[in-house]
DNA sequence: GCATTTCTGGACTTGTGAGTCCAGAAATGG
DNA sequence: CCATTTCTGGACTCACAAGTCCAGAAATGC
């Protein structure tokens, strides 16, 4: 499907409009109407831009969102070669997630795809590669001696970024930051030693 | 609403067979028909005891799940008093989690009952008293001298909780417990220094 | 054992939302 | 400028699932 300059410029206010209204719906679903009513479209051209329907426009919001979770991080996640650093980082994540309430729309997206073979592999994706980019800011660290070298990077990587990941699911709850604090405070503590 | 014996045996029997169907089915969402089928009944039977209908229903099964987590980390998480209770019990919350297999029931239904206030409180409810039962296992092993003092158990009980959570929800993806155990790892050494 | 309440079966209504279709407008390229 | 492709509007079909209703069976209590 080739594109004109008119039809991308349709199709990323579909993409964009959909993930807006998701962002700010704390209601977990989804119409195809909402999609047409948010964007000033017609049934036809979501079509025409999605041919898999529903399921094929949510992919391309759920890539949307994966993007915005790491570039929201930035730059703080790419540059976390000493401790002030990892301190901003903190505080950007925590100041991210207050900011978007108790509502996540890449879970409302997964909620909604589900099943898709090609759902859990944008989750995937997002996650190895934001476990990549903190496991390569830990080895900065071990290598400039700002850091225990006793334990491998990758794993400690992936502890730190579970940690996010529940203290975001507890907010989904719970409304407050809390865990996500005191899970990361851990977890920093933990790799000062 | 009163219930004769029979009336309860019914009623048991749609929240069970509802939360089996979660259980073992990948597939997100539940039908009333999908309840019908597993469990023999009627409509009629289904909207005689949950009179709210498919939330009304939604909610007890997530209660009956909410249940289930507590119980399947017993006797363990009521008896963390020295080091080999505790690794017990972080073995229980692995196996629970991989027997599980990547797919939540409560996730499921936190999707489908989403906007209920009831929905959020079930979740609340479920993580204070899980957090409540690990601080005071913390306090105990402070008490022995068995875990570092200079923390406060519900923060840490906190951080724990959450650490599960995100393990647990990367696992919904991944299919692998590598983050669960990486962050439990961390933390349980973190708390042994 | 009779009146009353609880329980059950299943047909029916109704709303909603995904996906189809086609005719016509706008852009593109040679 | 003309042929061809891309884009757009909106009416339509169709399936599915929630919820309603009522008649009759089974249990309960006095």
């Amino acid at each position: 499907m080739t594109l004109t300059a008119k039809g991308r410029a349709t199709r990323d206010r579909i993409v964009d409009g959909a993930a807006t209204f998701l962002r700010e719906n704390e209601l977990g679903d989804i119409t195809l109407d909402d999609v047409r009513a948010v964007t000033n479209t017609s049934k036809s051209q979501l079509f025409h831009y999605f041919p898999g329907g529903k399921e094929d426009l949510l992919l391309a919001v759920m890539h949307h969102e994966a993007d915005r979770v790491l570039s929201d991080q930035q730059p703080y996640l790419g540059t976390l070669d000493d401790w002030p650093a990892w301190n901003r980082w903190r505080d950007a994540v925590i100041a991210r997630y207050r900011a978007q309430g108790a509502h996540c729309p890449l879970n409302s997206l997964i909620g909604q795809v589900g099943t898709t073979p090609g759902a859990d592999e944008v989750v995937r994706a997002l996650l190895s590669q934001w476990q990549g980019l903190v496991a390569t800011g830990i080895r900065s660290m071990q290598d400039a001696g700002l850091m225990r070298t006793d334990l491998p990077a990758e794993r400690l990587a992936g502890a730190l970024v579970a940690g996010i990941q529940g203290g975001v699911v507890i907010m989904w709850s719970t409304g407050t930051t809390d865990h996500l604090e005191a899970v990361l405070d851990a977890l920093f503590d933990y790799l000062r030693a």
